[in-house]
Parts: C-alpha cells; sequence; structure tokens
DNA sequence: TCCAGCAACTTGAACGATCCAATCCTGCCT
DNA sequence: AGGCAGGATTGGATCGTTCAAGTTGCTGGA
C-alpha cells in the first residue's frame, strides 16, 4: 500500500518548503523555473495530488458542481438527460471540476437540497436543468449569490444569469423549411399547450418557416399534452379538417410517433419530423431535430467555471443551434 | 448571509463542549438524554449540518461513492445507465452518501481515474457497471482494498466480491414459457455471439424453458452482434430455414425491434419478446424483459454501505429476478 | 474513611492544505 | 564595502472535525 504522499513529502523530497510547492500549484510565476521544475518532478515521481477536502477547508471551495437527476419522467425523453450529464462530466473533469448528483422530488425539496449540498460540501455552483417561467429554485440561488447555470432560458429574463439553451424555433423552423421546400405547402405542427416557453418557442419556429415561405399557418397546427397517444390523438384531429396538413411537425418525439402510428393505419404519406433526436426516433427512421447536448453541456461548464474562476464575470448567455437529423422510416 | 454555523457554535448555544456535540452525532450513546436533546435541538435551531471536509480530514472517509457515466453507445440501451443512475442516487442519499461521477474512454484509464479520485477525493467505494470476464478494474481495486461492488456478475469467479445483478436466463425463460404457452411450439432465439456472460446467460434461459417444456431447441437460434440491422438479418435468415421458428426471444431490444421490421415487411405474425425494456419498446408496443433498475441501484449501495459500515463484512451476492412487460404492438 | 471504577463531559492535538507575515538571498547602486 | 530594494522562500496560524487523553463527580465495596 502507497504511502500517503502530502505536501509535506513532495517538499522534502524536492528541498523546498510546502509553501513552495503550494506556490507550485496555484500561483507557478512566483517560483523561479529551475525550483518550479525540481518541484513538479517530486510531484509526477511521488504521485502527489493535492487533498481536495483540506484545500476546500482552506479555502472554501471544492471544485464540485452540483446536478439533479430527474427522475425518468417519460422515458422517450429520459436519454437527453443521459447524454447531458455525461458531456458535462466530461468538460468539467477537464476543468478541474467534478460532478456529484443529487435528487428531489419537487421544486421545494430540491431547495432544501441546495441547504444541505452547500453546507455539508460547500458545492461551487449548480447547473440547474428544466427550468420554467418564474422559477423560485433560480431566485433562491440568486438571493443567495451562489453561482449558477441553467441548461434552458429564463423565459419572462433573458439576462437574469448565465444560460446555454438550444435554439428550439431555429430547429422546428429548419424543419418546417426543409418540409415546404420538399413541396410541402401545407406542413403543419403539433405542439404543447401554450404557457410554457419551450413548446411556444418551438410553435413559433414552425410559424415564422411558414410565414417567410409565404404561406398561412392558420388552422394548420394542434395543441396537446406531451405523449405518444396525445400525438396519435392530434394527427387525428388534423387529418379529419377541411384542408389537412401534407407534412407535419412536431414538438417531441413522442408527439411525432404518435402522429407517425395514426399515419401509418391511416395508409397516408406524409412525413413527419419530431424533436430531440430520441433514441426511439433512430429506432424507427423518424426524422428529428437534434440538439447538441455535449456541446450545451461543455458551454455549461464553461460559463460556470467562468463565475468561479473570474473575478466577478457578468452572467453570459449561450444559445446552440439543433441539427436537422434525416431518416427514411422503416 | 447566515453566519456559518460549525460545531463549536453549537455546542456554546447548548453549553457544552464540542466533543459533546461530535458525541451526540457519532455516538449518542456517550451522551446522558438530557443532554443529548439539548445539543439536537441546538442544532436544529441553528441548522447545524457537519463540514463533511472537515470530517473527511480527520476519518479519511469522504461518504462519496463514485459511478462511471458512460457515453451512450447504442442510445437504445443509455437509459438503463439512466435509470440506474438515479436509484443510485436516490438510496445513497438515504444512507448519507453522495453520488460522484466520472468519466473514462477505456478500461486503461478508467483504472488511472481510480487513483485520481481516491486521493484527491478520497472516495469510500465504486459501484462498476458492464463489468466483463476477468475485468482488470476489479482486480485492481480488490488488490489495494477499495471497497466496490459490481452491477453485473463476475462470471469466471461468483463469489470473489459483492455484486448485484438481473437474472437474465430466468428473463429469457419467462419469455420463452410464455410463449410455448401460447401455444408456440417452436420459439426462436435471437442471440449475441457465445463467449460473453449476459449473452450467454440469457440464452441459457431460453434453452432451458423449451428443454423443460419437452421442446427441441436445436436449429431455432441465431447468434449475431447486436444492432437493429444485425436483429432484422437474424430475423430474415431464422425465417428463411426448412423449419422456422413460429414465435421469437430476442437478447436484446435492439435485435428485437429489427426483427419486428423484418416480420413486418414479410407480413408474418410471429410475436417477439425483447430484453430491457427500453423507451423504444414501449413506444412501438414490444413486449419486453424489464430489469428492475431502481431494486438494483438500491441493492448495490446497500452492499457497499455494507461494506463501509460494517466491521469486515464478507462479500455478498443479490440477484434480481426480471419482469415480463407484455405488450400489443400498434 | 478511602479510593477504585465508572459515566459524563472537557481539553489539547492532529488531519493536509493555504494564507499571512517575517526572513533570507541576490544583485545593484552609492 | 555597506545598504537597500525586490523577489524567493520560510515558519506559524488556521479552517472544522474527530481522536486520545484528561478531568470531574458520583457510587459502592473494603
Amino acid at each position: 500500500m502507497a504511502e500517503k504522499v502530502t505536501i509535506a513529502t513532495v517538499a522534502r523530497h524536492a528541498q523546498v518548503s510546502r509553501q513552495t510547492v503550494s506556490n507550485v500549484i496555484n500561483a507557478p510565476q512566483l517560483v523561479r523555473p529551475e525550483t518550479r521544475q525540481r518541484v513538479q518532478d517530486a510531484i509526477v515521481a511521488l504521485g502527489y495530488r493535492a487533498n481536495q477536502a483540506a484545500r476546500q477547508m482552506r479555502t472554501g471551495r471544492s471544485r464540485l458542481i452540483a446536478v439533479r437527476i430527474e427522475p425518468t419522467r417519460d422515458g422517450i425523453n429520459g436519454t437527453v438527460l443521459d447524454r447531458f450529464l455525461h458531456g458535462l462530466t466530461e468538460t468539467a473533469e477537464a476543468s478541474g471540476y467534478r460532478v456529484m448528483l443529487y435528487t428531489a422530488p419537487d421544486v421545494d425539496r430540491e431547495i432544501a437540497a441546495y441547504g444541505d449540498l452547500l453546507s455539508a460540501y460547500e458545492l461551487d455552483g449548480f447547473v440547474i436543468t428544466g427550468t420554467d417561467h418564474g422559477d423560485p429554485r433560480t431566485a433562491w440561488l440568486a438571493e443567495r449569490e451562489i453561482p449558477f447555470v441553467t441548461f434552458g432560458r429564463p423565459w419572462d429574463h433573458p439576462h437574469a444569469h448565465s444560460w446555454v439553451d438550444v435554439d428550439g424555433a431555429a430547429g422546428t423552423a429548419e424543419a418546417t423549411a426543409h418540409l415546404v421546400t420538399a413541396g410541402h405547402h401545407r406542413t403543419g405542427f403539433i405542439g404543447w399547450p401554450a404557457g410554457s416557453g419551450v413548446g411556444d418557442d418551438r410553435r413559433a419556429g414552425w410559424r415564422r418557416a411558414l410565414l417567410d415561405a409565404g404561406m398561412d399557418p392558420d388552422g394548420l397546427d394542434v395543441q396537446t399534452e406531451d405523449g405518444i397517444a396525445e400525438g396519435a390523438r392530434a394527427a387525428r384531429e388534423l387529418l379529419g379538417r377541411p384542408v389537412p396538413p401534407s407534412a407535419l411537425v412536431c414538438a417531441s418525439d413522442s408527439l411525432a410517433l404518435g402522429a407517425l402510428q395514426t399515419l401509418r393505419s391511416a395508409g397516408t404519406a406524409v412525413p413527419v419530423i419530431g424533436f430531440d433526436d430520441t433514441p426511439v426516433a433512430a429506432a424507427v427512421g423518424l426524422s428529428s431535430v437534434s440538439q447538441p447536448l455535449g456541446d450545451a453541456a461543455a458551454r455549461c461548464v464553461d460559463l460556470l467555471t467562468d463565475l468561479l474562476d473570474g473575478p466577478h464575470r457578468d452572467p453570459r448567455q449561450v444559445l446552440l443551434r439543433p441539427a436537422l437529423v434525416l431518416r427514411h422510416p422503416a
């Protein structure tokens, strides 16, 4: 069993004091290059790694960021979190941070969890997913000046804090434009009920694309809750209208999948494009709008480390473009 | 901003010494009930929470367990990890532990990561997923006497360490028995090439179920790599045989999905049962064998905390039964 | 009466890093 | 040669907790 290697061990080995070793690590410019090299050699030779607990106790910083792992709701959209988490962990590691998970059944308990995490582990920051209008969590964190970045825009105050988001409107607009270019002058939309930032945004993209192409979006969309059954029902409704759409863009893969079922059983050749590019879409050959989750996660870490390392940086925002993934149904 | 509440603050408030507060937390039986109550009241009143970094520095234990988050390979099976992680985090929290994530592109780098994690954060233990024959990771950990639990059996040495697994053979056997009972005397199997513990196990379950029902499994199975296209190809091959199967059990949902495509385009009414009950299966109405991932995660934490808290407990093993989820294809 | 033995609690030291202030060099100017 | 500025290096204190070694007060047996 290897002996514990502390900063004192390194100091002895390199014939310098503890402080010099500490300086080599935290403020290398203070140390003469020759000495610095000797210390660094010792660090490598001994396999020294700073004890985070001790460092944290002195500095009050843990180099730990927290992310909530949600109970997989739908299942279909669950993989979104999965890919996001992986990207987050990878980028965080590169910046010398680690990702810690926590769960919370609801918003109140989540805020309670912040207290636990902060006082027990002195977490440096949070990455918050799935924000909505007037989110109490961001208010709580902002009030206490705890660094955080959200994945998802604060729709009511766009510049309130740092966030990363994917331009959903651009995604649905691209999907719509693709269908319009392919000759579908009546491209419909199945989306969520008005009121959710994300849902409204995705509908707006479809609308804008149609208007840009000189077409009238009226009567070509349906609002429904998310889900396969709901998507199927919405598609039936659209097809039953006096002037049915000849192509469909959906706010989610779940809705798109439901729509596909309806269309298949009706024997109608109406192309459908979903949103999120979930494995299900890939499996059944559904075209979909793919969110660059790895990038999004990386930018989240970037913004957060900016807040943590930089001296009082202003909040920054990043809006990423999704990509349209075209497939041919099997 | 609330002042930092340390053990000294509590001690002053409850008119006792630091050590007594520490005892109330870690060894309550040493403190007179009356005093204990007074201290506990003070803890609640002040909202005191032990600083893990300081505790860790003294005890050498961090109450942190690490789990690797893998790059989503297939995508289809990715959600398995997602649900597992959530269960892990939830159960760990209940036992006073936290989950930390790490990534590693390959086994060598993963082992290097252990060193980093252990020396920098003094992690208490690891949960390892996706073990295979003669896994170097478990050997590395065992050699250094670092507590760990695997999700997945060490096929070569069943009692080498603590593990939790799902009885894949029981799952495929149940699926097979279900089809046989429904009158399908020729139930085929699409599985992976021999050599992988998991794959062999799942095939063995199918075989056993057929033999138990007095049927001959010979000529009713195919071996192929995992994937939708591979599943489709395997199904074509089986259907082309002199005595084709009238029902199919598959080693994964990917294979099952491919088989379904073949069957659908061939217009044959052959029921298919997959494995893992992924969201894709749910979406397309594919029957599948569902792994109790929440349970599995909980048992992993249980076994790990046993190793950590208990005094030199022997390794334990847990084998969970999966459940057959029946669906009707849309 | 005296002290062993115990329960209940207190005090001092230590974990390993960083911060602070003091000291040591070195070269350079007078 | 002496002094001095400046940066490089050093020792001591500190973060919040737990461990180890006391101290106190009380009971009970010889």
